[in-house]
DNA sequence: AATAAAATGATAATGATACTCATTATAAAG
DNA sequence: CTTTATAATGAGTATCATTATCATTTTATT
């Protein structure tokens, strides 16, 4: 995501920008790809606001991403992890190292040409999980 | 899942049949499909064991997990679901309403065809999350 | 029946996140 | 500029889901 376009979505927003949420969203920024806990972003954001509380992490880290500057995602470890967004389309493909723990992102669209793709890279596929988002019938009707 | 497998399953794993841990397996196998929390479970197995404690609730949804006789997954919520396997492939699809937070049960394998799919039942797909479990190269190299 | 091992339930501990509130910083108005 | 109103912050507390502990009970083995 261009600086540009982060710029434009808090301004729509009207999201004042203070010294800890530059901070945050700075930390965010050196991080690209990477999918960083409240506590990560916490210890990075240290370095440049001492002073910084986790209150105010969580907090903005929810704030942008309701401006979808930033993702909030679940993997299966019982938190959440954040990542700034990288396109327009919303799509997350990652790949979790059943070892390692290593996330790895990555971009196919088709399931199974995916797995190929994955397989041909060294990866031994082990599952796989698709989640879609959206309104279901009873709730769309309801708009 | 067969009763036969998930006994089989049981069997080699020695896993011995309380009757707590028996009204759990039967709340789990009368909830085909849907995903129970943790708590959903302890309400309905209280019905067949009344004094059940919920750390017992926690301590067989995972090790039925660990056999692979129920999947463990986890949603934007925070907390996590339990459901009986199905097949043998593992592939989980689930649709979740934004607004009423519903969970639904998918079965298609290609991306696009699927959000078709789901927009000619009435939904509104707003966005999709893939995860695929993996050992990556490095640690398939390890092993 | 006696003994050892496993399972249970109550309760406490933990970790992640959300809430509350007094204090501080910023913006707008005079 | 000051004053005043509004928003943001950090510390601490509360909450929720989950895990750990431990005394008691159940089950299996001798």
């Amino acid at each position: 995501m261009t600086d540009r376009l982060i710029w434009q979505r808090l301004e729509e927003s009207n999201y004042r920008l203070t010294q800890q949420r530059q901070a945050i969203l700075d930390v965010m920024k050196e991080n690209r790809g990477k999918h960083l806990s409240a506590e990560d972003v916490l210890a990075e954001a240290r370095k440049k606001a001492p002073n910084l509380g986790i209150a105010t992490v969580y907090r903005t880290l929810d704030k942008l991403s309701s401006f979808e500057v930033l993702y909030k995602t679940v993997f299966d470890e019982g938190k959440y992890r954040y990542e700034l967004c990288e396109d327009e389309n919303h799509r997350h493909h990652h790949v979790i190292c059943l070892s390692c723990g290593q996330i790895t992102e990555i971009g196919e669209d088709l399931l199974s040409k995916l797995e190929k793709h994955l397989e041909s890279k060294g990866f031994e596929v082990v599952d796989h999980q698709l989640i879609m988002y959206a309104n279901c019938p009873d709730c769309k009707r309801k708009k």
